[in-house]
DNA sequence: CAGTGGTCTAGACCACGGT
DNA sequence: CCGTGGTCTAGACCACTGT
């Protein structure tokens, strides 16, 4: 549970802060010494230093201001790391057997609602895609799919029927940024009927945008079986 | 929404990576130069080249493993930073107002399940403290919370109606570890009073449990208001 | 065993931003 | 202005791990 303290290196520098802060002998808010100053006191080089309390300020321990320096956080905003994995991987993690089943595959023009989400004129024909995730042969995730084919083309020839949108993206598509949005809501009408729960049991929401560069590539509505839980550290 | 490319220093080699990636000069899977042949080529110091291609490994782009070297992430995990705010200032970061009322405080003994959730024996006396957050005087978030007071004893003093649990633990206990998981629930009984919602309305659930060292400190529900959503880029 | 990433060091210059 | 963090460099040694 607990992580070992570090004797030696970049590590024995943050264990060290670290240490001073839960202690209370640095507060909330207080400056700490400069980089320099805590090099002289620990016997290691500034570098060292620097990398330490690089690390705390990006888990949000610190704040680093150069002239200013770098203060205990006042209200530290906890950041928790969402690990985002294929399905495929996320079912092999608790060890059941990964299945995937194509629900439907059509062609349509975006409505209103889809058209804003993806930032594109309203009747652009995209490609919808349902489908299933199975763990065990049980439904884990239904999938509601929107994606814009002149970004990639090449999904147009491709049926979906043997491989997920995601891994063929993965595979077929360069790199993208994305945003994640996180929500609880009634299973709607299809998504209840493929993972066979009541309507509108409560349902765990993943959407996921994902962009190429200032262009919508996809747009995903990921609903987890009932009772699902996502976890994560901090 | 397109970061500039970087010209110079440790970026500029993460994003030269980053293109070779994206026009699919290097595919995943596939092992790319060493950290040396590749300062060599770019002509910069190795440390540089590392720090560039440390960044990208955290973010999942890379896989590296020593002397095996590194390659492109065949699947890329894709790692959402989730940012867990004071409920005071994710509040005011909606241009609201925020508001606290404490609903009950009572000492109890543990019961079996959050006995299990603290890792602590049953029967123990603990601190619960039940409290409404607003946002513009409106119900924003239900929060139920179990305190060990073994851990933080000066909070056995303190009545938390004019502050929060959340906001006195972070000023008064050193900083810890832990654990959150997410989920959609229906409304609890409890929940749904509060908030003024329907029973079994689904609602989106953060348990967070926070350890100090290996003894459990809290361990809080937080029930967001109907149709509230986390967001969040990766 | 040997190649590769992981890290430390000492010194240097720069960019930002309080004062 | 000038103190502080941000970064680069060249060189070195170490730790891990594939062969």
């Amino acid at each position: 549970m607990v992580n070992a303290r570090a004797r030696t290196g970049w590590q024995a520098v943050r264990d060290e802060v670290l240490r001073r802060i839960e202690t209370r002998r640095w507060l909330p808010g207080m400056a700490i010494p400069t980089e320099a100053e805590l090099a002289g006191e620990l016997h290691c080089a500034r570098t060292t230093v620097n990398r330490a309390l690089r690390e705390l300020a990006r888990s949000g321990v610190l704040e680093r201001r150069r002239k200013a320096g770098s203060r205990v956080a006042l209200h530290p905003v906890r950041r928790a790391m969402l690990d985002i994995p294929l399905l495929r991987h996320e079912v092999a993690a608790i060890g059941a057997a990964y299945g995937y089943r194509l629900l439907a595959r059509q062609t349509l023009p975006a409505n209103r609602i889809i058209a804003r989400q993806l930032d594109l004129a309203q009747g652009a024909p995209l490609l919808r895609l349902r489908a299933l995730h199975l763990a065990n042969g049980r439904p884990y995730v239904y999938e509601d799919r929107w994606i814009d084919p002149r970004v990639t083309p090449a999904a147009t020839e491709v049926d979906f029927a043997g491989i997920s949108a995601n891994e063929w993206l993965i595979a077929n598509a360069p790199l993208s940024t994305g945003k994640l949005a996180i929500a609880a809501v009634p299973a709607p009408p299809a998504a209840a009927r493929a993972l066979g729960c009541k309507r509108s049991a409560p349902l765990l929401l993943l959407r996921r945008t994902t962009w190429l560069g200032d262009r919508a590539v996809t747009c995903v509505d990921m609903y987890y079986t009932p009772n699902h839980q996502l976890q994560s550290e901090f």
